[in-house]
DNA sequence: TGTCTGTTGGTGACTAAGTCACCGACCCGG
DNA sequence: CCGGGTCGGTGACTTAGTCACCAACAGACA
């Protein structure tokens, strides 16, 4: 039998008994790119898992300024969804579907069924949480230790497509790295200046990855 | 019958075999001021709750600077250990007895047998791991987008004792904060300038909370 | 008691980053 | 082809971080 559980390695080994429980309770969900799923106010009423699509989770401070925390792709688990459904806290975060998103929803009785009678999906669960403990803790250290220009680069390494592009304004940019704006700006014009990138309206395309490269570990 | 179980009050839930279970299980220890509890290379073979005492969890940047990420009180579960415990993974953030630390040690056989049987205890962990998401969102917030004037002083109203009175070296709260040790000097003496704190070695006090708490608001 | 040593904090000069105000170029709908 | 909104560029300025260095201090010890 054919089931999205199939395309989490992680569950594989899942008991069969606990899979078809799984299978049944659990149903597969469309979210249209730009939709909030989760935010101030907004608590969702089930487990989210990623099939297809990729959710971004940014903080919005008092001022406006906003920086993006982490990203939940496919085949991963949405940990803050979770801990809202458990402890049902209030989070200043926000999720919001950067693509068309498709995903399990497994609810709240159900999951916890499954965290309780299955070690598989336990580990799951929890190796899910340690992920994104550790990414946090990689931003803080980059925000708070690493020079905006080896960070743009290296953003710019990552978020290129097969073309070497990247369609993003440089407020978009900004919100990446959770700098400014005009700090942005600046450092693109000195990458174009060195002949790494060529920017252009609501575009940047990599010129020379190697060279970017060789920069963003220079320190 | 007395037991650790009722400090915890998420825990006073807990159905009676269950707990009559953790109890048995799991066994009081005594950490000295100053031991590292899991760091690279040091993974815990138990799933922590703090009786007593305080851990302090850092990160520490290969450049050697370092920031405060959170700490652990009394009655609090310290999900790093778990995390380690369940997902094997390898952290760079590393946890530290700030004072002599008394610690229920949960084994990992029993930590599972928990979490499956209970609710009261899943509740409970879960509701340490969102704290400690919610608590890094906001330090990733303050870390990016925050003045240090403010925080710096907010930090000084967080951490006096009765007396008003700070003991750590500016080195010390330059870490607290994740920044050097000659801006948190140069803000001290601003402080002191406008007669808010008094300075001495490895010393601040406090000696206008008010004004110092107005102006940690005012943006 | 004086000396030595490691720790702590002070300082100036400089670079990096963020802020503010403003402008011009571009894009799309009408 | 006009007009409003978005996007990016710029100069002047403030705030933060870096670097090199020094002085004051505390505790160990001869």
């Amino acid at each position: 039998m054919q089931s999205w559980i199939d395309h989490f390695p992680e569950l594989s080994g899942l008991e069969p008994e606990l899979r078809a429980t799984l299978d049944r309770q659990s149903r597969v969900v469309e979210v249209p790119r730009g939709t909030v799923i989760f935010g101030p106010g907004q608590a969702p009423d089930a487990h989210l898992m990623v099939l297809e699509g990729v959710v971004r989770v940014h903080q919005v401070a008092e001022n406006g300024r906003e920086i993006v925390l982490y990203r939940v792709h496919s085949h991963e688990s949405c940990v803050l969804t979770t801990a809202c459904l458990l402890a049902y806290e209030e989070y200043s975060a926000e999720g919001i579907a950067e693509s068309d998103v498709s995903a399990v929803a497994v609810p709240r009785t159900c999951f916890e069924e499954m965290i309780g009678r299955s070690e598989v999906f336990r580990r799951f669960v929890f190796a899910a949480y340690s992920k994104r403990l550790t990414d946090l803790f990689v931003t803080i250290e980059e925000v708070a230790f690493r020079r905006v220009d080896l960070r743009l680069a290296q953003k710019l390494l990552e978020r290129q497509g097969e073309d070497g592009d990247i369609l993003l304004t440089h407020q978009q940019l900004a919100t990446e790295l959770g700098t400014a704006r005009e700090v942005v700006s600046r450092q693109l014009q000195e990458f174009q200046r060195r002949g790494w990138v060529a920017v252009a309206r609501g575009r940047v395309h990599v010129a020379d990855a190697a060279a970017l490269e060789a920069f963003s570990r220079s320190a």
